[in-house]
DNA sequence: AATTACCATATATTTTTACTAATGGAGTTG
DNA sequence: CAACTCCATTAGTAAAAATATATGGTAATT
């Protein structure tokens, strides 16, 4: 059932019985409102209905209030209160200034993705952000309970309907161990490449999806001699020396720097993917999360640092 | 100023909000409130343009609440939680059993108001009944200003507007020392009284007035030999022997069990006034000050002890 | 007694609100 | 793909609510 209010006040009621009390004169109260003073008149006659009492008694020219009208002052002096309480509440939220962003992103996001709060944080003090990094699944799943206001990933999923922007080039490169024999060759023929052992991300993971689509446009395929559902443990393993890796590029900031692992030349790699800011479409953003929206889009390349890929002229 | 709510807001929209949220549906809220579906959709789009963001967003069949909608819904509830509060306010005051009442009255009053108020407030659990005691002037202007509820006093005054009740008699008697030559003398004739030394209260008092009514009606006036301000002064002073005197028989409950004074039998006397209700004309009177006043006139000889005058036959 | 200040009330008018009916869009379901 | 559900929107109409205008009463003021 409903909220079980049985009375038919209204909040213009209590308006004017504010300013009737408080200027104990329902014609001063009625030029306050630019109203005319009988319709002042009858607006608090009705209030005085729905309560049952009366609220007002004149005794010569003057205007008192009843207890029961002492009641209803304080009580719309309370609801007033809320009134302001709520406005600046909205006013804040309006203005950025106040709220919460809530956002989903795919594994590999978590090597850039903190940069982007970061620098949208320093903009919005009081807005709370929320980032859960999880695999591709509970992304699409969280996008279709409408819990984030947006997720990010690396290929939108097609189940729901939904707006995407890419923001940032995501390069998939092969990873070897610096001292691989194919580390310093230039343009490795895919079909060379493929005799390779290769450590690879799970099947369904987004970036082995790209890999296979990138080879089968060549008649070609893969076959991992391991699989694993982390990044850092396919570059560890590549480290390892058991083979040759495909991940992100986003994924290699340190390795690269501190030279353990190299980059391999090899034709058609980099893969160009790119990361997708992904809302429902239909989803009403919030004023936070346009303005996260535009400033992903706007000032990414600003805030995240992309490695830069050494030893390959593309 | 006023209150500062800039909002349009009204309460029939929060209704509104309140049942879209907790339904998940603008169809079945508007079941439930036997509305139509567009009369819903219109109302929460001006509330939504009242708070300048959207408050849901249909993704899908399914209907969320936005931030914006959330803390509008959270406001609906906390406005319909004080609704609730002051109606059970205003139940309990229509039902008398809360409220307040203030009462003034004169001097003598005290001999028999307290029973009046202990009377009605053991029907009364939760109300609060405050009694002033003051001199004639002081309820007037009491009364004038509108402070109390009521007034309870011998004479009404005719400088304002009033409505007046008797509600029981008020005896004015002739007091002497118990062995006084005239104790004993049966239906004194006031020409041989007025020969005694009087002891009265000041001019202007109700009883004082009362008495010279009375005289001025029989083309007789009596002098005070002193003058008193308070009814247990005259009664001292009239014990010590100093003269007669001239006061409500309500004053004497004590005088006359323990023989500290004795009543005159003279023509004329006693004098009968009565006690009044008396409040301003044009008030309205909460359910209590109607309660009391109803109180006080059926059920004013059960609770108030008027001492009997014992050697007079009337 | 006349005037003034103030609120109540009746009637007329305007504004708001809601309904009906119809349509369209978006998404879900069979 | 068709049928269906649900909400948005529009137009026309009816009903309800709020307000204005005009008038009258009461008490204070002169």
């Amino acid at each position: 059932m409903g909220v079980g209010v049985g009375m038919n006040v209204t909040f213009r009621q209590l308006k004017l019985l504010e300013a009737v009390a408080r200027l104990s004169s329902f014609t001063r109260a009625s030029e306050e409102l630019h109203l005319t003073q009988p319709a002042v008149s009858t607006q608090i006659k009705q209030l005085e209905d729905e309560v049952g009492m009366p609220l007002f008694e004149q005794l010569g020219k003057k205007i008192f209030l009843t207890e029961a009208g002492r009641e209803m002052y304080e009580f719309s002096r309370n609801i007033a209160r809320q009134f302001v309480d709520i406005e600046s509440v909205l006013d804040d939220m309006r203005g950025v200034k106040r709220g919460s962003l809530k956002l989903v992103a795919t594994a590999t996001c978590k090597y850039f993705a903190p940069y982007l709060l970061a620098g949208f944080s320093k903009l919005h003090d009081n807005v709370q952000v929320h980032l859960e990094i999880t695999n591709r699944e509970n992304v699409v799943t969280a996008l279709q309970e409408n819990v984030p206001d947006m997720a990010i990933m690396g290929t939108p999923p097609d189940e729901i309907p939904l707006n995407y922007r890419a923001f940032m080039e995501n390069p998939l490169v092969v990873i070897a161990h610096p001292e691989h024999p194919l580390v310093h060759e230039q343009r490795i023929p895919l079909e060379e490449l493929l005799k390779e052992n290769f450590i690879l991300r799970e099947k369904g993971s987004g970036t082995r999806n790209a890999v296979e689509r990138f080879l089968q446009g060549r008649n070609l395929s893969v076959t991992a001699t391991m699989e694993m559902s982390r990044n850092e443990a396919i570059k560890h393993a590549v480290m390892a020396g058991l083979g040759l890796g495909i991940v992100s590029l986003h994924t290699l900031e340190f390795e690269l720097k501190l030279k353990k692992l190299a980059i391999l030349s090899v034709e058609g790699f980099p893969i160009m993917k790119e990361w997708y800011l992904v809302t429902r479409s239909g989803k009403r953003m919030s004023p936070i999360a346009q303005a996260f929206h535009d400033f992903v889009l706007n000032e990414t390349h600003n805030v995240v640092p992309l490695p830069q890929i050494p030893n390959i002229i593309i």
